[in-house]
DNA sequence: CGAGATTCATGTGAAGTATACCTTTAGGCTTAA
DNA sequence: AAGCCTAAAGGTATACTTCACATGAATCTCGTA
């Protein structure tokens, strides 16, 4: 009786109309045919570009632009375009996209080069090899690959936090001693203050040109989103009025239009669990707040052990009192450690620990002085109680606290 | 009352250690001439 | 003798520890009004 139920839930599954014709348009990373509102930037970036086709080494490009303002998008696009081009006319270019901010794969020196090499097609040990060397091989195989690199680090600004600017000294100097090959650097960063800690030279070079890309406005996400969802939906699945209260909440974390996106997807696929012939704007609602617990559930979820004890102990410590300090993590994650049988970490480390989490926004930890009282860090937890609570059950359940 | 010294709790930098992983090298074993 | 495998030696990156010093405003101290 039972599997007939699931056997008719299959079926009827399959006959529902599926709000989604291509649902990939709304995924992030989906590059339209077409762009819209950043002509003036992709000309930019495509004048700058250009002299690469005439064997030319680009001017290097530093790009700013706050999160979902279609820095990536543009960039990757202009620069597909540009390799395709070159491609037809056999011209050796090469770009390689290069996202920073993955933890594990291009957070540090090492590991960028070594990812470098990876599209290359040469794997590089996680560890083991002397940096010198590994930069090593990557001169050669450039410089044997005899091209045109355009090198686009996105999120440059996270880079350059953990590992230092030296790399990016290196980067820029690496032409000099090239002799077949050229570099381009392309920096993404949604940070613009990042470039007054740089190294005066790298600054100077990595700006030879700088282009900022300004949030979209209500009216061009709505454009935007009408597109995608154009693209993405089947024809009056969208209910009224969803587009512009979509647009609005986006406009209202300054025009983030990835954010739109997402809302619209997960929305969608609300719905459509819901069996819902249209997506309401009530799905809108649930979906905002299922995208930030999943990102925060992910965030975590991915952490080391160690981590996640000191995110309970917070949670643990926040929901018992205001004005948590260092001090009172320390000793309740302790008593975590001691519980499942786990070496504590030292003060200095787990001081460092919740400096990552702040980095990650998922709590909130400004070093404050008081006074006479000393100076530590005033804890407390970036995300809303609802959302708190899971990560809680979460982190109980994974680390088998009874 | 106010300027300067004091103090606290922990931030923070530097240097050292443990671990995991890498390459190179030398010795021992196998194999084929 | 040449070729292959294995284990030891020597090297690196990373996460962490240890040590020592830095921080910065509330509070205290003490001279002065």
């Amino acid at each position: 009786m039972k599997e007939k139920g699931l056997v008719n839930f299959f079926e009827t599954y399959i006959q529902k109309e599926p709000l989604f014709k291509d649902k990939t348009a709304l995924q992030s990373n989906y590059t339209p045919e077409s762009i819209s509102h950043r002509d003036e930037q992709i000309q930019n970036i495509a004048n700058i570009l250009a002299p690469a086709l005439r064997s030319e080494k680009p001017s290097n490009i530093f790009i700013y632009g706050k999160t979902g303002s279609g820095k990536t998008l543009t960039v990757r696009y202009t620069a597909n375009q540009l390799t395709n081009v070159a491609h037809a006319k056999k011209l050796a270019i090469k770009t390689i996209y290069l996202n920073c901010k993955l933890k594990k794969l291009a957070d540090t020196e090492y590991r960028l080069i070594a990812q470098l090499l990876r599209e290359y097609g040469k794997e590089i040990p996680p560890t083991g090899l002397p940096t010198d060397e590994v930069y090593h091989i990557f001169f050669n195989t450039i410089d044997k690959e005899k091209h045109n690199l355009i090198l686009i680090l996105d999120e440059i600004d996270q880079l350059v936090g953990k590992a230092g600017d030296e790399l990016l000294y290196n980067l820029t100097r690496i032409n000099s001693e090239l002799k077949n090959a050229q570099i381009t650097l392309i920096g993404i960063s949604n940070d613009l203050v990042f470039t007054d800690n740089l190294d005066p030279r790298v600054r100077s070079s990595l700006s030879e040109e700088e282009l900022i890309f300004p949030p979209y406005n209500a009216l061009q996400i709505q454009d935007i989103l009408h597109q995608r969802a154009k693209a993405a939906f089947r024809p009056d699945t969208l209910e009224e009025g969803l587009i512009e209260k979509c647009a609005a909440y986006a406009a209202r974390e300054h025009g983030d239009s990835r954010r739109a996106l997402e809302l619209l997807r997960v929305a969608a696929e609300i719905a459509e669990r819901d069996g819902s012939p249209t997506i309401k704007i009530t799905h809108l609602d649930i979906a905002e707040e299922k995208i930030e617990r999943d990102r925060a559930l992910d965030l975590i979820a991915g952490q080391p052990k160690q981590f996640q004890v000191t995110l309970l102990s917070i949670i643990e410590s926040c929901s018992q009192k205001n004005g948590v300090y260092t001090g009172d993590i320390y000793s309740l994650y302790e008593k975590y450690c001691d519980h499942i049988g786990l070496r504590p970490l030292t003060q200095r480390r787990i001081s460092d620990v919740i400096g990552e989490l702040d980095m990650l926004g998922i709590i909130k930890a400004p070093v404050i002085s008081k006074g006479r009282y000393g100076r530590t860090r005033e804890i407390s937890i970036g995300t809303n109680d609802a959302i708190t609570q899971r990560m809680k059950t979460m982190l109980v359940q994974e680390l088998g606290i009874a």
